[in-house]
DNA sequence: CGATTGGAGTCAAACGTTTGCACAATATTA
DNA sequence: TAATATTGTGCAAACGTTTGACTCCAATCG
């Protein structure tokens, strides 16, 4: 019923053989028999059949996008949005079609991995996540497959991967919140299982270290990348006999929900407690006060990490390409840190 | 290189076709040879090549989500992330895969959405937006591929879709400003040729009318679903002698817009201007002062879409089901708009 | 007891491409 | 002018499945 290449090679009156180059522009075609096949595709409204010419190719020209655990759950923040922003745009413009994975347990990750890779329905997949150890990774890494990672592997440190450097990102937050004169300052942390919770707070420690303050325990909370997270950790702040006068918090999501528990409390931001926190995701600057954030350019490490699997897929073992991308970041100074720590 | 269908029958002693119907579990294989080959699949780490198997059963277990026009700007409402984590959600229980594509030019979208339809790579498509007048629509319609629309067609009525009721919504929000003594109140809608945008002013419409207001022309502002159409909106309505006390908002992201502008202004939400939006995204109740908005319920239409969808592929021409599901929708009044209008 | 039924598998064609090899015709070279 | 290269095309085998038709064998039936 549909039109094949077949039927376009006998209305045309060549072999099949012919169509397909002209399909792929072969360079042993005639100008003259490429334009003739070519205005009968067109008349017939011929289109290539995508899994006959994978089934031979042994290729998709897909890229699948694997989400932190449950879909359900992390896609709420902002951040996965503009990641896949990044990503789509970039493979659609290299003529790659994305496909969304979201996983339930570690196990079926794997699984799923596995049934998108060795079936041949994609080509290379995107973690959008880094764990501290990670059986998707070792899986992906054991069978050879090309992937990209977003963040980093402490495992393996030389994994295909596009990252920001939260070491210093966190070092040059922590340090702002120094210049404007600030001693007791405390951290927001994620999970601690994901490499940017660990590198966040060791550049938070650092720049601690560098001004000769020391880090205490009771100001470093650990959370989810939720609005909760960030709100339990604001009322344990409040709570404690000595309070920080700054946080540096490791998402805007995070910080809104400490926003919301400094209002409530009737402390004023920045002129009691100033604020600090990463991403800065759309909606940072229209909170209240707007929000101190270091950008990291999600969709530019979404963008970049599509383009570094593509090119690694295309071009399996070619030498001489960096295999981290470093990612700048850039700190955006608004109303939440503006102002100098209180007596 | 891959283990096949063949590798496994020949290790099992049966034939290719036998190994294919343990895989579909047909009735005629026995307990025994099933159980055999199962063992030996496993063993030898066997996986179906779903583009061989696509081939020949002309389906691919996979759906594809359009969103509109350019990837790159829409993206950035949170609107959308929860619609394709619904679908995301659902299809993947169904055991579909998803495939993302974005559009540039209305044109392009069709051609997208061609050559994924008719290169097979898709079994059917949802639609993230209804347009007026679509050209994507005419042709999903015209080629009759299996598709939902999120929202709804003026041209053809019962298409497949999921949608809220908007006249509705519009109706219970504008009253409950009403409700409240307002009797200036204003309309900041999105891009006319929406359906969304139409339905709401209708909605709006309908109550000022049934209370005994008039519309009026200049307290009605289009824009896009962005902030900055809020703030120039905002201040339109700021300028006019006459000035609205109210206003209702046909998106949060816009809400937040206008917020922003009338907290610069100095003027006090909900004293001086009341306001009530629409999707109810997750940061609606961050906002200060915490936006009230129409939960719409935007994951269960995702969910629900991808049900419908799903169902329509199984299914092609089952009578009986409907072809309009409307997700109702709930009004979650906060502090934006609980304050009764200035004399 | 010959004929029928049913169960468990096998055979081979099909799905729509790509691609290495072969071949004829023409062009280039020595 | 003969030998060689180049250009344009066709042939047929693959790619890894599914599936309708067929076979074989044992059990059941009239």
């Amino acid at each position: 019923m549909n039109v094949t290449i077949k039927d376009v090679a006998k209305r045309a009156g060549v072999s099949p053989s012919t169509v397909s180059r002209v399909l792929s522009n072969h360079p042993r075609i005639s100008r003259e028999t490429s334009q003739k096949v070519r205005d009968i595709m067109e008349e017939m409204g011929y289109h290539p059949n995508m899994m006959a010419k994978s089934l031979v190719s042994k290729t998709t020209e897909t890229i699948c996008v694997i989400l932190p655990k449950p879909a359900e759950e992390l896609f709420l923040n902002l951040f996965f949005m503009e990641l896949i922003r990044g990503i789509v745009t970039q493979a659609n413009r290299s003529g790659y079609d994305v496909l969304i994975s979201s996983g339930g347990s570690e196990k079926e990750e794997v699984e799923a991995v596995s049934r998108l890779l060795n079936g041949r329905r994609v080509d290379g997949a995107i973690l959008l996540y880094s764990r501290q150890d990670d059986a998707v990774v070792d899986y992906l890494k054991a069978n050879e497959y090309p992937f990209v990672l977003i963040g980093r592997s402490e495992k393996y440190p030389d994994l295909l991967s596009v990252d920001t450097d939260n070491v210093q990102a966190a070092y040059d937050a922590t340090k702002h919140l120094i210049t404007f004169g600030h001693e007791r300052i405390g951290f927001v942390s994620g999970p601690p299982n994901l490499m940017v919770s660990q590198d966040r707070l060791k550049g938070y420690g650092q720049a601690l270290a560098d001004a000769g303050l020391t880090m205490r325990k009771e100001w470093i909370v650990e959370g989810e990348f939720l609005q909760e997270s960030g709100y339990r950790a604001m009322s344990f702040f409040m709570n404690l006999p000595e309070r920080p006068t700054a946080l540096v918090i490791v998402d805007d999501i995070v910080a809104f929900g400490v926003l919301r528990g400094l209002n409530e409390l009737g402390y004023k931001v920045p002129q009691d407690v100033s604020i600090i926190s990463f991403n800065n995701i759309s909606l940072s600057e229209l909170s209240n006060p707007p929000l101190s954030s270091v950008d990291i350019g999600i969709y530019n490490l979404g963008y970049t990490a599509s383009q570094a699997l593509i090119q690694s897929i295309r071009n399996p073992n070619e030498k001489g390409r960096p295999s981290r991308y470093i990612i700048p970041h850039r700190l955006m100074i608004r109303e939440s840190s503006m102002h100098s720590a209180p007596k």
